[in-house]
DNA sequence: AAACCGCTCAACCGCAGGGCG
DNA sequence: CCGCCCTGCGGTTGAGCGGTT
């Protein structure tokens, strides 16, 4: 643990916070609130530079921290944001309030990395089902697991969508239905009623979706193959609404969707934050998109018509994403 | 008892981006 | 446009602790 430069010229305090430091930090904050921290150790009478101020009361002295042990459901939490937003720790610890994003990445590097190198590697090692896996790995649902699933393998499994855009799990799924996010961070619950063969290749519109674990995960489900499932986001004068469709033996009905509000307004679709993730994660996919096997099981390089479709698709979805930027504001 | 090791967590470092003169 | 300052973020470091040899 270095100082920091202007610690140096300072000649300021380095290292652990003393007990009385914490409390001037804590007893200006409260009074004054931080204002600019640069001034904060000044007027705190605190030998220690802003940056430093600015760090421990967000670690350590915020009133509305949680502290104690990450609970396990925190953890699947964390586990399935990672797998959409990577290392933006910030952003994962603004859907888990009290949590620091220094908590967070800490836990992540000492605990949650290992344990699922180890769960990858059980799985490697053992030649486990696909249904098998889609039931160990729901409710930790990472990168490489829909990487493994929509485009590295070789079988022909239902949930090997279309060619674009990708389908996303990012619900954290529970027993009897799932948990989504609003705009506000906070989940809510999200319960379907019927088993789906979700097919992308029906969305043509679409832009991203996030489906609960169940859609994406568990391609062993027992699906009349006459039932399908398309999913939209209609963007229209900087408005847009997501919606689901469920045809089922050619009568195309509404999903249902048992929430208590319309399924037409953006309740579903209310995160920014997993919107611009999904378009990372698309965009780091989309180059092997094609890779779709046949009904025999076997990838064919694409035909020329499915590149320029998938270039079009391509098109759309950085439009779309660009109008659903718009429509949020920055986040 | 001492040395070693691995883990956790607080804190630092360097950089990027925004605001402002 | 440029430079400076401030803030926020992600990566990294190292003290301290507990378990093992």
């Amino acid at each position: 643990m270095g100082r920091h430069s202007c610690c140096y010229k300072q000649k300021l305090r380095k290292g652990l916070w003393s007990p009385e430091e914490d409390e001037k930090l804590l007893r200006h904050i409260t009074k004054y609130g931080h204002g600019c921290w640069s001034s904060v150790p000044k007027q705190a009478g605190l030998q220690r530079c802003g940056k430093s101020c600015r760090l421990r009361w967000i670690n350590y002295l915020r009133p509305d921290l949680k502290r104690g042990t990450f609970s396990q459901e925190e953890e699947n939490l964390i586990v399935e944001l990672h797998a959409v937003l990577g290392n933006r720790w910030s952003q994962i610890a603004a859907q888990l309030p009290g949590r620091t994003d220094n908590e967070i990445k800490n836990l992540w590097n000492s605990c949650l990395k290992k344990k699922l190198r180890q769960k990858d590697e059980q799985r490697t090692s053992s030649s486990i089902s696909p249904k098998e896996y889609a039931v160990e790995m729901e409710g930790s649902c990472n990168k490489e697991f829909f990487i493994d699933r929509f485009i590295t393998s070789n079988s022909h499994h239902t949930d090997l969508l279309g060619s674009y855009p990708i389908p996303m799990s990012y619900a954290n799924n529970e027993n009897d239905g799932s948990h989504w996010f609003n705009q506000s961070g906070k989940t809510f619950e999200m319960k379907y009623s019927d088993h789906f063969h979700f097919s992308s290749a029906t969305a043509p519109a679409a832009t991203t979706m996030f489906l609960p674990n169940s859609f994406c995960c568990n391609n062993s489900l027992d699906i009349p193959p006459s039932h399908n499932v398309s999913t939209e986001i209609n963007l229209q004068n900087n408005n847009f609404s997501w919606g689901g469709l469920m045809e089922s033996h050619h009568h195309t009905e509404e999903a249902k969707w048992d929430d208590t509000t319309t399924t037409t307004n953006n309740n579903y679709f209310h995160n920014p934050i997993l919107m611009l993730a999904s378009e990372s994660l698309c965009n780091e996919i989309k180059p092997q998109m094609n890779l779709v096997p046949d009904d025999f099981g076997t990838i064919l390089p694409p035909t020329k018509q499915e590149q320029s479709h998938t270039q079009q698709n391509s098109n759309i979805f950085s439009k779309d994403i660009q109008k659903l930027r718009e429509a949020f504001g920055e986040m």
